[in-house]
DNA sequence: GTCTATAATAGGATAGAC
DNA sequence: GTCTATCCTATTATAGAC
């Protein structure tokens, strides 16, 4: 009776990792279980469905994570250039400066993209309306802080796009640089 | 002996189309038989490599589409406005509206990234170039040409991720319709 | 150039011991 | 909670007839 391995938040963690860099389809079970380090019947103890139930625990990890270290601190204490900044920061190192794929980009494109729609809606629609939160805080009228803001997130998950089929990370950085500044710029109305 | 049900170019247009909605990995030889009307043998026959040969040739054709409709119209006759708007046009039929997926976005992120680097690359960088080139045509610096036109394919692609996440194609639209403007306003140097 | 049939393998999932 | 062993289906791929 071996004891567990890995605590459950550090397997999904890895989970995720896997399912960024093969995609849904692409991350076996033999993938995941080499992941993890966990046997295929451990992962299935733990994950009673299988793969689905997997990416339910990694879209539900990834959606606490994000809460606590992006949205929640885009409505917290500090100028709104200070803390789309810490944005960027945080972003750059969850991405690995544009080297990680995104999961959600992942399994919004793959044969995935109806099965796990929900929680792929609430987690974008969260990090737009972040965004938008503040930057209507910062006096932007709401239709284009709510614009801004969408096209905010889409060119993030664009860059990592490119950055994978460049396999050159560089322009996620860029991208994320030159945000902040882009998103609170004097509306022109 | 009976005749050849399709072109070959039909057969890899609704190639693409089967990757486009499922992946490279998602996409079975059953779903792909089934796509083309091809048995599994015919399959074969024309692609002798398997799925690694319908992926080459898929984006083979791509290539030659959007050369021919895209990037050599750019270069072409009209103002760079006409021919922004025009690329936007064809864009928009190529994905639908923001309801088909872009089979570059999915080889470049799923388990495929590395096999099919190479053409991935040449084809995103021929498209950055050709709007690229239009923009220095137009008078934009050419450092500044370069940036617009990564960040508009960029934002294109990342549009797309967002319209299948949200199963909302408008938000494609959206990006499409201001890409022109965008991309030609005076440079504020 | 297409088909039916069949092989060979990988993938997902389960049983039961410890 | 983990493991080894096993099962079954899907998937890739091939052979050979027409």
């Amino acid at each position: 009776m071996p004891p567990a391995l890995l605590s459950r938040d550090e397997a999904i963690d890895r989970l995720m990792l896997a399912i960024r860099r093969h995609g849904y389809d692409g991350a076996s079970l033999a993938e995941l279980s080499k992941a993890t380090g966990l046997g295929k019947s451990s992962l299935y103890h733990h994950f009673p469905d299988g793969k689905d139930d997997m990416v339910r625990a990694v879209l539900g990890r990834l959606e606490e994570q994000l809460t606590a270290t992006i949205f929640e601190p885009l409505a917290g204490a500090g100028t709104p250039r200070r803390r789309l900044e810490a944005m960027a920061e945080t972003l750059d190192a969850f991405y690995r400066g544009g080297r990680e794929a995104c999961v959600l980009a992942n399994l919004a494109l793959g044969s995935t993209r109806k099965r796990f729609r929900k929680p792929l809606r609430r987690i974008f629609e969260a990090w737009i309306a972040a965004i938008a939160g503040l930057l209507t805080e910062a006096g932007l009228p709401e239709t284009l802080a709510r614009a801004r803001a969408e096209d905010a997130v889409l060119r993030l998950e664009g860059a990592l796009v490119l950055a994978a089929a460049f396999e050159d990370p560089t322009v996620f950085g860029r991208t994320l640089r030159q945000l902040p500044a882009e998103l609170l710029a004097p509306s022109k109305g």
